[in-house]
DNA sequence: CTGAAAGCGCTAACAA
DNA sequence: TTGTTAGCGCTTTCAG
């Protein structure tokens, strides 16, 4: 592959201007731009971002933690990070944590030696000093990690909220909640806002603590159904949502008329389940576009507007709630 | 941060010798590398990976190109990918093509410039031109792009016979096959081995053409239901299984006591649903994980043993057939 | 076994 | 407006 001084000397100009004119810093003449555009074309000219990045200390990498690309909340929210990370000329580092402090620590000191621009967090490591001296711009998504760290997610509280009233509008006085791990950010959220909303309504609850698990949740919810009666549940995602519709289905409770549903999150899952699942959507892809937005901010030294921002959440009305009047 | 000659200095040797250390390569005492240890350890030491690759042109940063990472097929292949690479010090760049031929072309482009050190590529375009003068490793997943690109995939149309044979065996005479799009390898190998399977045996059959997507599969069964009577499907994937299990319920129609479904992928989805869907699964974490390593083996310069792999396909048998004796 | 020095390809003063 | 040149941090001959 050719470089610079290649094109410099076909050009017949010095390497100076033909880095001036790919980096458009500084005058240059119409002539020398014309004959630089010319040579680059002819040798096919592609600057080495590597030595670019050495030079300047900066580089066009975004790395982007995640627990696992295989939980589905999180390829929507990668693939609108790349998005708006290529609309900038930025490529993304996909890195899954396992959520191992130890593996996240490594990646970061690799990443680090690689020079990315900066990073996008979805992690929940209440420790995270080492993020703290790295810096390095960084944006933490979905969970909170520092004070210090801008911060973007779904408003899970209200989310939680408006989906258990629409259990409560569509006739349940006796409801399930299965929240999610508690100490966890977001499932913390949520049980709140379930909690909020059946708050003085003479409803009677059943609390559930369930990891984001499809069969811990069937088995769990099996079980509750044998032992208590009920006629609503709030899952605090649609993976557990699906389970307990599994359940549910063994037992030989219908869905909706006997039991109501209502899911969180808004994946695929949700829509593809039979009945469709009705559940609070949070905009994922609108949340890792906003993330990368943000970084790239910060990346470019500007000062974020707002450190902290909330996402609404919508409610997806389908099958396995009967909203009366 | 500490550099290489911080380092020398700090040990009392040449940054020779330091680089030698950090590479083992060439002798080194072991007084040396006792001093160097220490300074290493005292600086935090941590080499910088794009200084090591402009020198040696080589680089540590694999590119995966897929379609859409949204697609549930491409998470696990990712994470099967990203383990290996992490294992082997390499660090992955996910890049979504959307079939775009340009966009892809691009990508090849913009890591090119970032000194790649391979390419693994999910991608169906015949004309792959772009990747044939590249001099950088590749090796092809799911799809054959080039006689000359290694490539790894599952053995679509053995899984494709297992699977409807597994409905013959499960008492259906009367079989649609919902198709993936022609001119699409996997889709094409999984159409001849239903074939293979229904071929001479007296079955009746119905083939329709159906992209990977569960509101036009929902759509088109619905519509078939209501046209001819079947006692069985063949789906080519889980999501339009899923399309078609929800069609089926729409026109009140039982599965399986009315009609056995079977998909195909072993996605997440398939094992979600309810009943649960019987499919031809598909192991994606072995073949992203062979297919890193047989990169990994092509970036070292070591011939491959097998320029071609085909992994076998498992039926997974749950509630959507019944399996009679 | 070790060190000096010449690059890798690009950027950024500084001079002209 | 343009060119010269000194780095960026590491690797790698080539002498010693």
């Amino acid at each position: 592959m050719a470089n610079i001084r290649d094109v410099a000397k076909a050009a017949g100009v010095s390497v100076a201007t033909v880095s001036r004119y790919l980096n458009n810093k500084g005058y240059i003449s119409e002539e020398a731009k014309r004959v630089i555009a010319k040579a680059v074309e002819e040798l096919n000219y592609q600057p080495s971002m590597i030595a670019r990045s050495l030079s300047t200390k900066q580089s066009t990498f975004i790395g982007l933690i995640v627990p696992d690309i295989v939980n589905p909340f999180f390829p929507e929210l990668a693939r609108a990070i790349e998005d708006v990370a290529l609309a900038y000329g930025y490529t993304l580092i996909l890195c899954n944590s396992d959520e191992d402090l130890e593996k996240e620590i490594n990646y970061v000191k690799t990443l680090q030696q690689k020079y990315v621009a900066g990073f996008i967090v979805a992690s929940n490591h209440v420790e995270a000093e080492h993020y703290m001296g790295l810096d390095i711009p960084i944006v933490a998504i979905d969970r909170r990690i520092h004070s210090s760290i801008p911060y973007i997610a779904t408003d899970n509280r209200e989310g939680a909220r408006i989906g258990t009233e629409h259990l409560l509008d569509s006739g349940c006085r006796n409801i399930l909640c299965m929240r999610g791990p508690s100490g966890l950010g977001p499932a913390d959220d949520r049980f709140a806002g379930f909690m909020d909303a059946v708050k003085g309504k003479n409803i009677e609850t059943h609390i559930i603590e369930c990891p984001f698990h499809f069969d811990i949740a069937e088995t769990m919810v099996k079980k509750i159904l044998q032992e208590v009666s009920i006629d609503g549940i709030f899952a605090s995602s649609d993976v557990t949502a699906a389970g307990a519709m599994k359940a549910a289905y063994s037992a030989g409770i219908h869905v909706p008329n006997q039991l109501q549903i209502v899911g969180y999150d808004g994946t695929m899952l949700a829509s593809q389940l039979t009945p469709g699942l009705t559940t609070v959507a949070q905009d994922l892809y609108r949340m890792g576009a906003m993330a990368a937005r943000m970084l790239i901010e910060l990346i470019k030294g500007q000062e974020l507007t707002e450190r902290e921002v909330l996402i609404p959440a919508e409610l997806l009305i389908r099958q396995t709630t009967r909203s009366e009047a």
